[in-house]
DNA sequence: CAGAACAGTAGAACGATGTTCTACAAGCCG
DNA sequence: CGGCTTGTAGAACATCGTTCTACTGTTCTG
């Protein structure tokens, strides 16, 4: 349905349902995100959603996907950096791209979307995405290794350790719960730390 | 309203539903913790909610100030513990602490409670008995320093470092998108590089 | 003790939400 | 072209947080 309530495409809709709940994540946050408000949006009936996804979720999870591809972009490492700055700059943009992405952040590894929804639905391509993201972080540690920034270890391993940690520091802040008075100078303590004791 | 009808003593309605909210949580998750649902296993009406706690979130706060009290009491050290491993031994009773009590864990930091209400609900209590979960931590670390096992810092910017790093394992765990095969020997590793580097 | 105030009870009602259903019709594909 | 899929509009349902109404029991105060 466009502005003039004509009928939307058939092979337009399911895209359009995608960008709209994307805009509706942003403006409204993961309460504002209904189906009512994203079929709105996308100027749809709402039983697009269900007749293309599924239900609710499946259509965030189709949102989901493209923020594991921005996180993994943001992740990936800059050719300017020096090698023993690398991993540490690959940290910096991870809680850059979260807390200027707070939305996505949110319904990305938060709560607001239930568990019991999350594992209901069919995210294999969710699955493939979010291992992709952290791929290219198992990618950057294993480049820091070989530059002998970091000891030699399960390049795996040592990517969950380091994500742990980041999406820690990073969670707390967006939920306004941390008790760090520099959100920033916390986090480079923590990086510091860590790649040291990774070292 | 007891079992036979009658009417609730007024002094009695208050701990009653926090009592009920707390069995609904661990038995029915986030998601199950509404105002129908802890009203009638307290066996109160539901307008016993807004009267004692103005809002379905006031009756929630009630239930992490109990949260948060045992996190306090899980945090703390433990004397039969060797000096160097005490703060580990902290760090995992924390982890021991959240998988044990996973929806009280979802419930105090994750997005399930959304963060309009969190903000808007007079929380000082709430606050308060946060701040003092964290002054546990901070003061294991400051004796972590006394006892030469981690370096001479700020206790506080410390601790808070070591909070975020557990807290995002553990998080990640909770939520299940972890990439790590055997999440405890994962949360092993961080705990050992996080204190080597804070040491 | 009596009266006022508070709040406990039951139930109704409202707007919002996810979802399902109905009827009609437009678009797609073989 | 005909059959199938699905897009549209709208209704309906159960559930949820919240507010409201009417009645009444309890508590507090003078």
């Amino acid at each position: 349905m466009t502005e003039t309530g004509q009928r939307t495409p058939s092979r337009d809709v399911q895209g359009a349902l995608v960008d709209a709940a994307e805009r509706v994540l942003v403006r409204d946050g993961t309460a504002g995100l209904t189906v009512r408000a994203v079929a709105t949006e996308a100027g749809v009936a709402p039983m697009g959603v269900y007749n293309r996804f599924g239900n609710k979720y499946g259509l965030v999870a189709a949102v989901l996907v493209r923020g594991f591809d921005a996180l993994a972009a943001s992740v990936r490492g800059d050719d300017a950096d020096a090698p023993q700055d690398r991993l540490a700059g690959c940290g910096r943009r991870y809680r850059r791209f979260a807390l200027g992405n707070r939305e996505h952040y949110e319904a990305m590894f938060g709560t607001a979307v239930p568990s019991d929804a999350r594992a209901a639905a069919s995210t294999t391509e969710l699955d493939e995405h979010a291992a992709a993201a952290f791929g290219v972080l198992v990618g950057e540690v294993s480049r820091a290794m070989d530059a002998g920034v970091l000891r030699r270890d399960d390049p795996a391993e040592t990517a969950q350790v380091i994500w742990s940690a980041v999406h820690g520091a990073v969670s707390l802040e967006l939920a306004g719960v941390t008790q760090a008075g520099d959100p920033e100078a916390s986090f480079e303590r923590l990086l510091a730390a860590l790649l040291s004791g990774l070292s």
